[in-house]
DNA sequence: CTGTGTGCAAAGGGTTTGCAAGTAC
DNA sequence: GTACTTGCAAACCCTTTGCACACAG
């Protein structure tokens, strides 16, 4: 069992998810892009799996805190690993505290892809009295630095 | 012909739009509801009108900028007019100066509602070198104060 | 007559669900 | 044995498309 595979492993486990093949499969999908996927990105990636036992094990992920989902404009959900999980911050819920662990993403139209944009945290934006947040998504939609060429 | 249809229908005018029965329904749904609204919103509220209909009009809208259109992260698509039209800034095309003219919105999640944030624009995140950015959507999801009593 | 607008029905793309077989404890 | 996981197929939701009729110039 390799690096990869162990922190997998610890990933889950710490979330409080029982571990199987395709769990194991599809974080290491998400650690490995280094970008939010689709369910059908994963789909790809992961070739013997299939697309509604992603669909479910990101349900579950999202649930317990693992990965953040979000619509980026494409018509399909994205989903990436929460940081918060990543450093092993299992017991923290990363929607307890969304603005510190959120970051925004800009999403290509010509090539479909999302990326982050790590640099900057999400901005604040006050809301009127009442409003209660959970999560929030900074999304700029254009046309990456490849496709631009 | 009223105060309302007068306007919209000089807004179809300074944006090129023909005029036609659905298209004056469907700005003034839109006007009305003070909120974005999803195609099946807009249906519901004229109720004589087909929702393909809607839609291949909202699509018009949005191509000559009289909307914007975004995911609101409900699953269904939201349109809002934009300010700039009903400023009769027909010829400033929104998409030109997305930063000055689009502002937040919170997505309650009990209710399915998503409101406008208009007291904030939405905040500056730079790209990195290379992209080009033609929209942005800012989206706060959480529980309004109506579902949060 | 010609082009545009609209309603209806079908198709399309993505997600969710039901069910049965497989697997772990 | 019991509960959970997974694959397959069907159902579902929303949007888009094809087509025919209605209407305006």
């Amino acid at each position: 069992m390799n690096e990869e595979a162990i922190n997998a492993h610890k990933l889950l486990e710490q979330a409080g998810i029982r571990v199987s093949p395709v769990r194991i499969l599809v974080i290491k999908a998400l650690a490995g892009a280094g970008r939010p996927l689709s369910s059908l990105d994963i789909e790809e990636i992961l070739e013997t799996v299939d697309r509604s036992s992603i669909t479910r094990t990101l349900v579950i992920f999202t649930d317990k805190g693992v990965v953040h989902s979000f619509e980026d404009g494409s018509g399909s959900m994205k989903y990436e690993l929460c940081m918060m999980s990543l450093k092993g911050d299992g017991h923290k819920h990363c929607h307890d505290n969304y603005e510190s662990d959120e970051h925004p993403h800009f999403h290509c139209v010509k090539c479909g892809k999302t990326f982050c944009l790590n640099d900057a945290p999400i901005p604040h934006v006050s809301l009127p009295e009442g409003y209660r947040p959970i999560a929030a998504t900074y999304i700029i939609k254009g046309v990456c630095a490849d496709c631009a060429q």
